[in-house]
DNA sequence: CGTGAAGTGCAATCCAGTTGCATGAAACAC
DNA sequence: GTGTTTCATGCAACTGGATTGCACTTCACG
C-alpha cells in the first residue's frame, strides 16, 4: 500500500461515511497528484475504476471537506485534496499553454468587499498566464486551432 | 430601434469588422441585460437567432474587446458587455440560490503575487454566496436535487 | 447470518460548446 | 447600381464533460 493510500485511509476513517475502495482510490489519486486535477486526469490514474463512481466519490469527498471542487478556465471541474476544516481558499494558476493548474500560496485569506446585504460563501480566484516552464518556450502547445476544452 | 441597439451599432462601427444583424442583436442583448449572462440567457432574448451564430457573435465580440467571457461557478460561459481598451478585471458575484451573476466594483486592479517566472495574462475572481434579495429568503430555489448546471 | 441502507457499475441521457459545409449577406471596386 | 470577393450565417451533426436511473453488490450492525 502506497503512502498516499495510507493517508487516504486515515482521512476517510475520520468521516462518518463508509470506507470504500472507490473513495480510497479517488482520494489517494488526489493526494499523490498533489495539484488540481480534472476527472480525466484522475481517471488516468485509476483506469479500472468506473467513470461515474469516480465522479461520485469525488463529489462525496468534496462534501466531506476532504477535497475541493473548482472550475478551471475552460469550464471543467478540477478536484484537489484539501485539509478538512481548514477552509482555505487559495488562488489557482492555470497555464494557458500546458494547462497545468497549480495552487498559489498566499498569506492571509482572500476577501473582496461585497455590497451591503450580500453574504459570501466561497471565493474562487483563477489566474491565467504562462507557468515558469512555458514562459521560456512561448510556443503554443498542441492544437493550434481555437481554444477548446482540453481532452 | 432601441437605445441599446443604437449604442451597439455605434460600438460595432468602431471595429474593423462587419456590422451584421447577428452582432447587433448579440451586443444589444448584452447591453440591455447589463450583467454577466449565459448563452442560454441571451438566446432567450433573441430566440429567432441561431444558437451557433450567437456563440460566434459573442466570441467575436470578446475578441474585439466589446465583451468579456468568463466561466461561472458551474463551468458555463458567461458574457458581458465591456468597454474596449479598458481591460478591467473586476470580481463577479454569483448567487447560489437565484444564479444571478453581478459585477462587483472595486477600486484598483486585481493582483495576486505569483511565484517567480510566472506571467499573468488575466485574472478571474468569483465570489459565491447569497445576493441581497436571497439573503432574506434563504430557501433554495428551483430543483431541490443536487447542484446541476442551470438550464 | 440476514436484513436494510448505502455505494457501485453500466447504459442511457443531457447539454454546453464546437465543427464542417453549403448558402447568403457585407464591403469595396468599378 | 452591378459584379466579385470575402466573410458571416444557418443547419445538422458531433464532441465530451457531467448527470441520472436502475439493477446489483457491498458494507455495517443487530
Amino acid at each position: 500500500m502506497s503512502a498516499a493510500e495510507d493517508v487516504a485511509r486515515d482521512l476517510l476513517a475520520r468521516t462518518s461515511g463508509r470506507i470504500t475502495t472507490a473513495r480510497l482510490t479517488a482520494l489517494s489519486a488526489l493526494l499523490s497528484l498533489g495539484r488540481a486535477a480534472t476527472h480525466t486526469d484522475l481517471h488516468r490514474q485509476a483506469p479500472d475504476m468506473d467513470r461515474v463512481s469516480l465522479y461520485r466519490a469525488l463529489d462525496w469527498l468534496a462534501e466531506q471537506g476532504l477535497a475541493s471542487r473548482i472550475t478551471d478556465a475552460d469550464g471543467v471541474w478540477r478536484y484537489e485534496a484539501s485539509v478538512p476544516g481548514a477552509d482555505h481558499h487559495h488562488p489557482h494558476f492555470q497555464c494557458s499553454r500546458c494547462h497545468q493548474t497549480t495552487c498559489i500560496e498566499i498569506e492571509g485569506g482572500l476577501t473582496v468587499r461585497l455590497p451591503a446585504g450580500f453574504t459570501q460563501e466561497k471565493i474562487e480566484v483563477l489566474v491565467k498566464g504562462l507557468c515558469r516552464t512555458c514562459s521560456l518556450v512561448s510556443v503554443p502547445l498542441g492544437k493550434t486551432t481555437k481554444a477548446r476544452r482540453p481532452a
